[in-house]
RNA sequence: GCGCCCGUAGCUCAGUAGGAUAGAGCGGGUGCCUCCUAAGCACCAGGUCGGAGGUUCGAAUCCUCCCGGGCGCACCA
């Protein structure tokens, strides 16, 4: 510290610059580990469809989030849940037989498969249609709950794990619906609850025949609080088997079963659950995050009640509903029925066309132009849907979403790819911008360098931020900042003159202007990646 | 009706465990490529932080009420 400036009853200190340069000629490390697992459940697509925007922010945002719990320390699990007995699945199967026609020329299953649904829909509307058809989709239901059709919803799956792959986004293990039901977890954890005083079958009234949960002392001030979790024809509800699968996932039940899926992109391997399978370490989490829109709160709070139910207020309070709010396009809400909906597959080939095309125009003489143009188009999107608070709605507009300047996605690739060059140019002179930086060295900080310093010592406490929310807004504000405190120092100016060249600095400031360069970009790749943003090296 | 969330510059948003002249981007205006990528940088214009009370030495931030907007309150998933 150089001194303390007394201004307007505040105590100013002043850094050495030498002391701060110091500090940042080190790129920062995951955080050392951390007691305790965190199930991460984000995506859980019904299977029956083509992702749409809707989903894209449910993707970025869970993937994100489990990104930075990782690197700041916990052991992660990321699950993707399948609801493969639901209604919708069950309806985009019968619309496929009933249609009986082939997918277009080119044409992605999940697409084929939501263009049917829509389509079916559309003759449910019609006068009488109906009632003819309703017990034939009651059948694929029964079909579906009893595994036969697995493989007709997997080709479905597949295709939608194409897209979230393409965005970079990538899970460890699959949790069919119809296993839950299948391996007897649902029967357990209804046996649990019945066990306490709060679930129980009226003998008159509107519940009668039904089994409901009282949750009117863990959920007060509702006019009802009467859940059904097992309706008087028999059938259990969508929340008794969400209760089934978070008592499965903090360990209060065993019983499925894992066998390998594929491997992802990265290389990372991928499960499944599944009746031929073996038992694997998945759930016994201490804690879980559910990432699901804000118009789950209520069911989500039902899964913390039913904890509270069997007297684990300990596993209530550690179930967090990340909830989100949901997107807009152009300032109106998503409508499937009214063709209001873009494809997360379609906004991908817009932003990666438009990527192409600013490439081409900026750097004709780019190595590999048609990778710079992925990574651009998928930062630009991914980053558009994490930027922003979750619990704000997001009006999703094409000409902010796919901007590739200001506080955007391309912005942040853009100061990483300048500081890779720098970086590139000085390996061609023979210099290690690795190294160690010599003894001393530091002592040639300007206050220049002090800005960028400050700017790069404020990483691990906007990792831990965001993690603690959890939330990757807060990260994603804080690479804005950094990489404005990078162009400012790359841009800045004496007397019409560069101010801080990097290689042809004199002596010792070279040295370590190059170092505080290779943190800028460490520092910018890794946040980046905790973001699922690619960090091009050229664009 | 009951409950939850949001309201900050023309637009889109940061900032809210109380603290210094409230910050970005887009849009508008003016400069900067004989200098490591101008997808950048510097500067100007633009705000009664929805409104009114209150707590406090101090409020965008905490409390109360009100006004806008969104969402949830099914034997639907």
């Amino acid at each position: 510290m150089r001194e303390m400036i007394p201004l307007g009853g505040f105590l100013n200190f002043v850094y050495e610059p030498a002391y701060l340069a110091a500090a940042a000629s080190t790129p920062p490390k995951p955080f050392p580990k951390r007691p305790g697992k965190i199930a991460v459940e984000h995506t859980s697509v019904n299977p029956n469809k083509e992702l749409h925007i809707g989903h894209l922010r449910n993707v970025a945002l869970g993937d994100a989030v489990a990104r930075i719990l990782d690197y700041a320390g916990f052991e992660v699990e990321v699950e993707n849940y399948i609801d493969d007995t639901g209604r919708q699945a069950a309806e985009s199967l019968f619309a496929i037989a009933r249609y009986g026609e082939p997918p277009k020329e080119g044409e992605k299953y999940d697409h084929y498969a939501g263009r049917l649904y829509v389509r079916l829909h559309q003759e449910l509307g019609e006068e009488g249609n109906k009632a003819v058809l309703e017990p034939e989709i009651r059948e694929v239901l029964r079909r579906l709950e009893a595994g036969e059709l697995r493989g007709e919803i997997e080709k479905i799956l597949r295709a939608q794990l194409a897209t979230m792959w393409r965005l970079g986004a990538e899970y460890d293990v699959l949790l069919w619906e119809s296993d839950i039901v299948r391996e007897g977890l649902l029967e357990k954890a209804l046996a649990l609850l019945k066990e306490t005083p709060y679930v129980f079958a009226p003998q008159e009234g509107k519940y009668k025949g039904a089994l409901v949960f009282d949750t009117s002392k863990f959920i007060p001030g509702l006019e009802d609080p009467y859940l059904v979790l097992v309706r008087s024809d028999g059938t259990a509800t969508y929340t008794a088997k969400d209760i089934a699968l978070q008592f499965w996932k903090m360990g209060l039940l065993a019983g499925l079963k894992f066998k390998p899926y594929d491997t992802q992109p990265s290389g990372r391997a991928l499960y499944t659950s599944h009746p031929e399978g073996k038992p694997m370490p998945f759930g016994r989490a201490s804690a879980t995050i559910n990432v699901i829109d804000v118009r789950q709160s209520y069911p989500q709070q039902v899964l913390k009640a039913a904890l509270s139910a069997l007297g684990r207020e300990d596993l209530a309070k550690a179930h967090v509903h990340l909830a989100y709010e949901t997107v807009l396009l152009e300032g109106k809400p998503l409508s499937g029925r009214k063709g209001h909906v873009v494809s997360v597959d379609a906004l991908i080939q817009e932003a990666v066309a438009r990527a192409r095309a600013i490439v081409a125009e900026k750097n004709p003489d780019h190595p590999d132009p048609e990778l710079a143009a992925e990574q651009v188009g998928i930062g630009a999107i991914r980053f558009a849907m994490v930027k922003t608070e979750p619990r704000r709605q997001i009006d999703f507009r094409w000409d902010q979403a796919l901007s590739f300047e200001g506080d955007a996605g391309p912005y942040l690739q853009y100061a990483h790819a300048r500081a890779a060059s720098i970086l590139r140019k000085a390996r061609e002179k023979g210099l290690d911008p690795e190294a160690p930086l010599p003894e001393g060295a530091e002592k040639a900080a300007t206050p220049y360098e002090a800005e960028l310093a400050k700017a790069l010592l404020g990483f691990p406490e906007a990792v831990e931020k965001s993690a603690a929310e959890p939330t990757p807004h807060l990260l994603a504000a804080y690479l804005l900042d950094l990489a404005a405190a990078w162009n400012a120092y790359y841009n800045a100016k004496q007397g019409g003159l560069p101010a801080t060249p990097v290689l042809a600095a004199p002596g010792e400031l070279r040295e370590l202007r190059l170092r505080l360069v290779f943190t800028v970009k460490e520092t910018l790749r890794q946040g980046l990646s905790l973001l699922g943003v690619p960090a091009p090296e050229v664009m």
